[in-house]
DNA sequence: ACATTGACTCGCG
DNA sequence: GCGCGAGCCAATG
């Protein structure tokens, strides 16, 4: 019986499962995935996860950055200009490595009504 | 068992 | 904006 690996396994597809629903046209941070994942406090955990997840999944990792909106590659990097150009290719402004999370952040199903008078596009 | 290393975040100066 | 330290924690050596 191979007990196996360890709970974080659970923990591993909370967080495949929050990064696949992450809106086309939108972005979340690592820790918003985490807070959405049940897993507060664990942003570490879901950039391990991206970097280790199968490309199979075709997860839409270029909709996670860091807190303040920026891509968490350095820039200039193969990953940053992929994931640059990702974003683009969807509609997501990035200006300088960073988008604004004012106007692309997931916040859809959290704040709904704010929706209404969010300028659209 | 201990040390280092990150697709991280936050507060402070 | 930038650097630092602290908190975070599974994976790696």
């Amino acid at each position: 019986m191979k007990s196996g690996r360890p709970k974080s396994d659970i923990d591993h597809a909370a967080i495949i499962r929050t990064i696949a629903r992450i809106p086309r046209g939108c972005v979340a941070s690592y820790g918003e995935i985490a807070v959405r994942a049940g897993l507060p406090r664990r942003a570490r955990l879901v950039g391990r996860v991206l970097r280790e997840a199968d490309p199979e999944l075709e997860l839409p990792w270029q909709r996670v950055l860091r807190a303040d909106g920026r891509i968490a590659f350095p820039p200039g990097s193969r990953a940053y200009r992929e994931q640059r150009r990702r974003l683009i290719d969807e509609g997501v402004i990035v200006l300088k490595g960073r988008v604004n999370l004012a106007r692309f952040g997931w916040q859809r199903d959290l704040d709904a009504e704010l929706w209404d008078f969010r300028p659209r596009r």
